[in-house]
RNA sequence: GCUCCGGUAGUGUAGCCCGGCCAAUCAUGCCGGCCUUUCGAGCCGGCGACUCGGGUUCGAAUCCCGACCGGAGCACCA
């Protein structure tokens, strides 16, 4: 009884102290929303956003509006729209709307018209480079002062007559605000790009096109990465002149990542240059890149999860997904042996062997695998990694695991004469041997192992040529990996030790 | 340079708003042990931190000031 009740406490403190900071001033409904931009599927950066705003969703009971926020032609990538939404599925992100911008134009010129004819707003024709150097001296510009009417009349001509780079929409903030960056910043303008949904030239900038969505879809708190605070500054102009309340703002720090590719526009380069076999290469921090390499949900979500909400920088500990997935997916992945590098070991005196060993230590239920070798002449050929060969040693007493002790003969360059010893584990114990696994050599079954640093290949046990693609193994000894290919030949993607 | 943030164990995180219950949480890592067989899985146990210096206070990880360190933004991208 006393055992259960601290048990049960102690259940209560977890979960807890597992859960993210409240939401500040919730009043009604939360509504929160995803926007990413649809330049490639989602990656490990896209998922902290996601996964977060989801967790806030779910634990107020409100709603989540995913934002594709396409208004840069040029960033777009059209298979992207719908690589999101599988995503975003995969990653068991709840979305209850979405919203497409591209879409929706029409209402970001009702109210770029809007911020004009109330005199908030003035089309400016100056280049980026004069502009930069007015905001710099602090002057405004000719166009600055022209009146309503004339204004309204330049905005559609940039629908007709004006080229890209010839004239924008400026917001009147003021010339002399303190921060450069806040002095008449942009909110239209023209790309003739080609959009791959819509026939348009003149576009919202996103802190324009982001302050208006948020407010008509209702959104009352905006949680992203801090990278945005200069952003929030600039969309307060907009909700101001708008007499809009404003909704709530929490910035997450940077996430640093390390040893995957993130960023989108690198990673399109690669994979046309063929550096990159896809958007799943193993290699790449994408989700469907970890999800090929059987990493779950749970455990991606998990780490997002204990990253939190913080303003401070942190840097990704792989470690921690390593184990929270490992967690998952232990129990579920049966035992093969796998050797890297293969060394051939040719072991004299050797009775025939033949033995089940259980496909998963703890469940016994889920069968077993045979490992079994018929000596030829009195030989068995068998092999083992290159990094067990390596330390290997002449005159050395070494276990094959699940198999039997021998006594290393010979050592050549790539080649190892050994005699069977004993069978028993116990001699190995004995004597403190090493325990490393093995492949017969007569049925051995090619296995290519994909890594992000690169790949492995070797061999694999016979009982091998029975998994399924998508099946989650333990190389014993090697890691956790996912079957991306079976048959007769085996590719499998590398997830962690 | 200007503007704005942040600094809790090896790593990530809780606590900081509303000072005491914090010789500081949880996870991971590391070390040790266990396991009819993973020096690389699993189980059990242990180790390990409030950046520094002042101040306020009976009392500071928590409030204030400064230093140091780190980061973000300063696009007709998002």
């Amino acid at each position: 009884m006393e055992r259960a009740l601290s048990g049960y406490s102690f259940e209560v403190r977890r979960e807890r102290k597992r859960e993210l900071p409240p939401l500040p001033r919730v009043a009604g409904e939360v509504v929160m929303r995803f926007a990413p931009n649809p330049s490639g599927p989602l990656h490990l950066g896209h998922a902290r956003a996601a996964v977060l705003n989801d967790a806030y969703v779910r634990r107020y009971g409100g709603r989540l509006i995913l934002r594709l926020e396409d208004t840069d032609p040029a960033r777009v990538y059209p298979p992207a729209y719908e690589m999101i939404h599988e995503d975003l599925r995969w990653l068991g992100v709840r979305v209850h709307e979405t919203v497409v911008q591209s879409s929706r134009l029409e209402v970001y010129y009702r109210h770029a018209r809007e911020l004009i004819e109330k005199g908030h707003a003035y089309v400016c024709q100056c280049s980026a480079e004069e502009f930069q150097r007015l905001k710099l001296e602090m002057r405004a510009c000719e166009h600055r002062s022209r009146g309503a009417e004339e204004n309204l009349e330049e905005f559609e001509r940039m629908f007709t007559e004006y080229r890209e780079g010839e004239a924008v929409v400026r917001l009147k903030t003021g010339m002399d605000l303190r921060d450069p960056a806040m002095r008449d910043f942009p909110i239209m303008r023209i790309s003739e790009a080609r959009h791959p949904r819509v026939e348009a030239r003149v576009y919202p900038l996103m802190n324009f096109a982001v302050a208006v969505d948020d407010h008509l879809l209702g959104v009352t708190h905006v949680l992203r990465g801090k990278d945005h605070i200069v952003n929030t500054r600039k969309q307060a102009y907009v909700y101001r002149f708008f007499g809009w309340q404003m909704p709530e703002f929490i910035h997450y720090g940077r996430l640093k990542i390390e040893g995957v590719a993130l960023s989108t526009s690198k990673i399109r380069e690669g994979i046309d240059a063929g550096r990159y076999a896809g958007w799943d290469d193993v290699a790449l921090g994408t989700l469907r890149a970890l999800a090929r390499r059987g990493f779950r949900s749970e455990a991606v979500r998990r780490a997002m999860l204990d990253v939190g909400v913080k303003q401070s920088d942190i840097s990704f500990s792989w470690k921690n997904l390593f184990a929270y997935n490992r967690e998952i997916v232990e129990p579920i992945a049966n035992r093969y042996f796998f050797v890297a590098s293969p060394v051939e070991v040719v072991v004299e005196a050797l009775p025939e062997f033949s033995r089940e060993v259980r496909l998963h230590p703890d469940y016994p239920e889920r069968g077993s695998r045979r490992l079994e070798l018929k000596p030829e002449g009195g030989a068995a050929r068998v092999f083992i990694a290159r990094s067990d060969f390596e330390r290997l040693e002449e005159g050395g007493f070494v276990r094959l695991m699940e198999g039997f002790n021998i006594e290393v003969l010979e050592k050549g360059e790539g080649r190892v004469k050994a005699r069977f010893h004993s069978l028993e584990l116990e001699e190995a114990k004995r004597r403190r041997a090493r325990l490393i696994h093995w492949v017969p050599a007569q049925q051995a079954v090619p296995v290519t192992v994909l890594k992000p640093e690169g790949r492995d290949t070797g061999y694999g046990e016979p009982a091998l040529r029975r998994v399924k693609a998508d099946d989650m193994v333990q190389f014993e000894r090697y890691g956790f990996a996912r079957i991306d290919e079976a048959g007769k030949r085996i590719v499998a993607c590398y997830a962690h030790p």
